[in-house]
DNA sequence: GCCAACGTTGGC
DNA sequence: GCCAACGTTGGC
């Protein structure tokens, strides 16, 4: 089993949200790296800490995990969608995402600035400067000390 | 709202 | 294939 980030925006799609909806399909990633780590390393079952970008304040809100494997992304083939994709045909799909459940919420939201301060973490991609990356991998250290940090 | 860092596009 | 211009991300 592996272990990831996934940046969402709150105001967009929160934590909260995913608690009443269950589960969603993590459409709209638009980076091939982000794109690639969903398609060929994620499996059904992997751990996932959910992060609150351009939030106040960002940081790790909670977990969720995957609970289907990538499919095409459907908002490609919507051209009400922002995220409509000429390129993209039903025979060739350019973007794939998988489908995330969620599991739990933070007791406390693990802010970036908490992140920065614990020096075990200093490595985590999130915290490298001018990342950028949606979908990162995480090391299963990291990952624990994330829940230790979560109050779960 | 600003802007640094990064990814993508397109001219050559 | 290089790289300047442009668009986006995301913290502050």
């Amino acid at each position: 089993m592996k272990y990831w980030l996934m940046k969402s925006e709150p105001d967009v799609y929160s934590i909260d949200t995913l608690a009443k909806d269950k589960t969603t399909w993590w459409e709209g990633v638009r980076n091939y790296q982000a794109r690639n780590f969903m398609t060929q390393q994620m499996e059904e079952g992997d751990l996932v800490l959910f992060y609150h970008s351009n939030a106040e304040p960002p940081g790790v809100a909670g977990i969720a995990k995957v609970s289907h494997k990538a499919e095409p992304d459907k908002s490609q083939f919507d051209k009400k969608s922002e995220y409509y994709d000429a390129k993209a045909t039903k025979e060739k799909p350019q973007w794939l995402c998988v489908q995330v459940e969620f599991v739990q919420k933070f007791k406390h939201l693990v802010s970036l600035a908490e992140l920065r301060e614990n020096k075990s973490l200093a490595d985590m991609v999130v915290l490298q400067k001018g990342s950028r990356l949606s979908v990162q991998p995480v090391d299963k250290k990291h990952f624990d000390i994330l829940k230790k940090l979560g109050g779960v």
